[in-house]
DNA sequence: GTCTATACACAGATAGAC
DNA sequence: GTCTATCTGTGTATAGAC
């Protein structure tokens, strides 16, 4: 009894609440295009695994055998997104900390405003991205698995910069990266499946938790 | 081309630096026991729907027809794992606020310190617990699920306790509690990888940190 | 580009001997 | 309880017509 998407009556992750899209200008139009949006909303919903290619098929409104004359195989269409996900966060990460001045505070702010509101944005893509790009093998996973190393540094160094101006007070910069991080991460989990916040309201609270962990908001706050 | 485990050479997650046990007399014994651990490990490193009872009966040294003498589905293999998991997590945290002061910060210490440490303490359990419970059919991750409601409240309590009590300020009590949840989920994801810290220092600077995004450290932490 | 039809491996699960 | 052997459905992917 292997479960399939038509089986499936019970949808924990409650996805129809969320819209299924991809970042403007990058996705394929055309056939291509619902392909990935059909894998974006099946993969996030049931797993990689637990995809068949007569769901995708089925999702995108063509025949499973139609899929081949756009993709080599399945693994490349999620390859595709989780790559997609990656270059959409570095980019937005990047545009944040280029665009913002100086100051530790303000830069973190922007670094976590960015980095919370891909997640707001796109939650089923930032969801795939992260949770299923075990199920890709070595060699397909790699450009996505540099981008996030870069993304990865990108955090480490804002944090390092308000320590080592003295304003931020953190008994780990390394730990209080992963803490903030954590944090945006998991609101693709929740947000917009029935919760009240919007996207700002989200966005604003987590920058300021954010400069809160990093002892920001006044001296005094290292680890005794 | 169905990916399996044994055609799998890249591990993401790195769970060999990680111990595959289960909490300590919740697990059965014998045949059982190993063909836990064996879910433990394979749903952990495969995911449910990338691990076939072939790969199951192999980990666990026995034929793969062993192991429906013992259990009538290799959905109950997975059901059991997510209800331990719950059911160990649910129990540290009553009795972390349980053995707590009434001191708002105390509390809320000792339910990070808690939270984390299961996190630390048993990783697979704590990422099948999570990131599989979707492969579930709604009746059998139902009882999960209820605990999980339960240690939601158990948080959001805390923190509303704190606010009342006029020591913790924030935006927002359940973004707080979905923050501070955030950071401990994540360890699990990561702790005992090849990290250089060590249990108390996670628990120790994480209870920190939580402190902090409630603004308990002082006052005037109110979103402006 | 898209379809129908199909090849062939593997999935979950069962029967029955020991 | 454990095994060997096997059933049956589904999986990914391909061939070839339109």
């Amino acid at each position: 009894m292997v479960p399939t998407a038509k089986s499936r009556r019970w949808e924990p992750r409650r996805l129809s609440a969320v819209a299924v899209e991809l970042p403007d200008g990058v996705a394929p139009k055309g056939t291509p295009g619902r392909i990935l949006l059909a894998g974006l909303r099946l993969f996030a919903e049931l797993g990689f695994h637990g995809t068949s290619i007569r769901d995708l098929g089925g999702a995108a409104g063509i025949n499973s055998a139609t899929l081949y004359a756009h993709f080599p195989s399945k693994e490349h269409i999620l390859a595709e997104l989780v790559l997609l996900g990656h270059e959409e966060m570095l980019r937005r990460l990047r545009r944040a900390v280029v665009g913002s001045s100086a100051d530790p505070v303000d830069r973190l702010r922007a670094l976590v405003a960015a980095h919370v509101s891909v997640h707001t944005d796109f939650p089923l893509l930032a969801l795939v991205a992260n949770a299923e790009l075990h199920a890709l093998s070595a060699e397909r996973a790699a450009p996505a698995l540099a981008l996030r190393t870069e993304a990865q540094e990108l955090a480490l160094g804002v944090v390092q910069h308000g320590v080592d101006a003295g304003v931020f007070h953190v008994p780990d910069v390394w730990l209080a990266t992963a803490a903030i991080s954590a944090m945006g991460v998991r609101v693709a989990s929740w947000f917009g499946a029935g919760q009240p916040y919007d996207r700002e309201q989200v966005v604003e609270t987590y920058a300021e938790f954010a400069t809160r962990i990093v002892g920001a908001d006044g001296p005094g706050k290292e680890q005794t």
